[in-house]
DNA sequence: ATGGAGTTTCTCAAAATGAGAAACATTGAT
DNA sequence: ATCAATGTTTCTCATTTTGAGAAACTCCAT
C-alpha cells in the first residue's frame, strides 16, 4: 500500500508547527512517545530523515521541510475534500468535453446551427486533451466528448464526425522539414499529455530516434502558434485550426507522412444515456456530415 | 482522527474507474470483501452514500463522483509527495495559470523571451476564468497566475502586468450598440462564471435592466468569436484577442462605456513562495513594462 | 429453473495503533 | 561537579483495524 499516511503527515506537521515531540503530542491528544514512533515508521518507510536529532529536541532536515509544505497541501485538501462532500452537489446541464482544436475551428458553425434550433438549452463547453475528456466522460462531469483518434473508450459510443489533417509548423526561419532529424534539438510546444496530437508527434519523433531540447505544455492553440510565430520551438496542430489564426501566417507548415498526418474526431457518450438535447447535437452533426456518407454510432474504439 | 484515508480514497477511485468492486479489487489485489467493506466504512465515516446499489453492480451517486474528482487530486499530490521526497527537490516545473486571452495573445512573446533566457525550465501553462485560477492558486496546483480585475485574492502577491480594452462583439448584420437595449433580447457567448470580463457585460446590462436570451458558455476564444461570427450572439473580449483571429474580420465591434471598457490583468502568487523559476518570469515582465512605470509587488485586491 | 456474475456478511488471524511506564540524553541552575 | 528539569526514545501490552477467505445473498441471462 501506501507509503504516506494522512495521520502520518499531520503528525509531522505538528512536530515542526509545534517545535518539539511533547508540544505536538499536546496538541494532538497523543502521547509522545507514539509520535516519536510513528515518526520513525514514516521515515523507515520513505527512507529519509525527516529530522535531525539535536539536544533535547528535533530539528527538521531539508527532506523534513519539503515534506511540511506537501503536508500542509494535502491535509489542506483533504479538509476541503470533507467539507465539499458535506454541502456537495453538481449541476446538470448540457455539457460536452472538445479538444481545444475541435472548440476553435469546427465547432462554432455547428453550435451555431443547433444554438438556431433549440435557442433553450444552455451549453457548457469544457476543452481538455482526449484521454482527460475520456476520463470525465466515464465520471459524468461530461455528457459527450468529441476526442480525437487514436483513443479507446470500451462501453462508449462513437460517431466519427470531423477528419482533421495534421501539419508540423515552425518558425519562419526554419528549413523545410521532411523527417525528425531536420529538426535537430528543438523546443515542443505541445498540449499536455494524453493529446492525441501530441503523441502522433512523439510517435513519429521516436521512430526516428529524435529527443526534443525540451517541451513546453500550453493549454490553448492560439498561444502555441503565437509562440512558434515568436520561434520558440516547433508544433503539430490540425490545419483546420491554423485558418482561424493570423499568426498562423507568420509561421512555415511542413507535411508529415501519411500514416501520421491523418486523424478523425469522434463524438463519445454512454449508451443510452442520450438526452434529447444531446440527440438534437448528434442530428446536426448527422445532418452536416451526410453527403461524406458518415455510418451512425458503433462501439467506440480507434 | 481523520475520516479520509488515502487507502479508502485509491479503493473509491478503483471501483468507479473500474466500474465493479470485483474488477476494482482485481486491480488492488484485494478480495471483493475488502473492497466492499472498506467503502461501507469509509460512508458510515463520512455520513454520505457513495454509491448506489444497483442490480449486481454500483452505480456512483453524486457524492460518489464528486469525492472521485477529489481523490484523484489528493492521490496524485501524494505520489508527487512521494517523488518530491526521492528526488529530494521540487520538480524543476513553472505551473502557470492564465486567462484564455492573456495566453493568446500576451504571453507567447513574454515566454519566447522567457525560453530564451531560461531554456532548461520546464513550462505548464493552464488556462481558466480569474475565479478559477485564484482557487488554483490556493490549491498550490499552479504556482502563479495571470488574471484580470476585479479580483479578491487576500494573502496573495500582485504585479499589475497588462491593460486590456474589452469591446463588445455581434454578428456582422447587427446594427451599432451604443447601449444595452440596443441588443434586443440576444444571447450571449461567454466563459463560465468566474470570468471577470463576463462580470463587465453582465454589469453593464444589469445596470439598464436589460435580460439576455439565454447563455452560451464556452472554454475558447476562437470557438467565442466564430460563434459571433456566425451570427449566434454577442460577446465581450479583448481588443489584443481579437488581433490574432480571422474570424474577427466577420464581426462587429462596439465600443463600451470606459467604465466597463478597461481591465488590468495581473500576476498573482504567494508571499515568500517564488521558486527560481517565477522570479525569472517576473524579471521578464518587469523588463517588458518597464516603460509603463509599473509598481513593484502589491498585496493583491482589486 | 439453473448457472454464472457480482456483492455482501461473517469469521478469524495478523498487523497496526496508542497508552503508559521506564530508560536515556541533554541542558541549565546551583 | 551535581542534581533537577526537560525532552526524547524504547519497550510492553491491550485494543483496534485490516485483509483474506468461505459462505450466503441478489441479480441477470439463457
Amino acid at each position: 500500500m501506501r507509503n504516506i499516511d494522512l495521520d502520518d503527515l499531520e503528525i509531522v506537521h505538528a512536530v515542526i508547527a509545534h517545535g518539539g515531540v511533547a508540544r505536538a503530542a499536546q496538541a494532538l491528544h497523543r502521547v509522545p512517545s507514539n509520535v516519536t514512533t510513528r515518526i520513525k515508521q514514516l521515515e523507515a518507510r520513505l527512507g529519509v530523515a525527516l529530522f535531525a536529532r539535536r539536544g533535547r529536541g528535533l530539528a527538521p532536515t531539508a527532506e523534513g521541510r519539503l515534506l511540511h509544505g506537501y503536508a500542509e497541501r494535502l491535509l489542506r485538501l483533504a479538509d476541503e475534500t470533507e467539507s465539499a462532500l458535506r454541502a456537495g452537489r453538481l449541476l446538470g446541464t448540457l455539457r460536452l468535453g472538445s479538444l481545444e482544436s475541435t472548440a476553435g475551428s469546427r465547432l462554432p458553425q455547428v453550435l451555431a446551427r443547433y444554438n438556431r434550433a433549440h435557442p433553450a438549452v444552455r451549453i457548457e463547453l469544457v476543452t481538455g486533451t482526449t484521454a482527460a475528456l475520456i476520463a470525465r466522460l466515464a465520471r459524468h462531469d461530461i455528457e459527450a466528448a468529441f476526442v480525437s483518434e487514436p483513443f479507446c473508450a470500451p462501453g462508449l459510443l462513437a460517431q466519427p464526425v470531423f477528419e482533421e489533417e495534421l501539419v508540423l509548423i515552425s518558425g519562419g526561419g526554419v528549413a523545410a522539414v521532411s523527417s525528425p532529424p531536420d529538426l535537430g534539438r528543438t523546443t515542443l510546444i505541445a498540449f499536455a499529455s494524453g493529446c492525441s496530437y501530441r503523441r502522433r508527434l512523439e510517435e513519429w519523433l521516436a521512430a526516428a530516434g529524435v529527443l526534443p531540447e525540451g517541451v513546453l505544455e500550453f493549454a490553448s492553440y492560439p498561444a502555441i502558434v503565437a509562440c512558434v510565430a515568436a520561434g520558440t520551438g516547433v508544433a503539430v496542430v490540425p490545419r483546420s485550426v491554423l485558418a482561424g489564426l493570423k499568426a498562423a501566417e507568420s509561421v512555415r507548415q511542413h507535411a508529415l507522412p501519411p500514416t501520421f498526418a491523418y486523424s478523425r474526431t469522434h463524438l463519445l457518450w454512454h449508451p443510452g444515456q442520450a438526452s434529447l438535447a444531446l440527440q438534437g447535437l448528434r442530428a446536426v452533426l448527422a445532418d452536416g456530415c451526410r453527403e461524406a456518407g458518415v455510418t451512425v454510432a458503433a462501439p467506440a474504439g480507434a
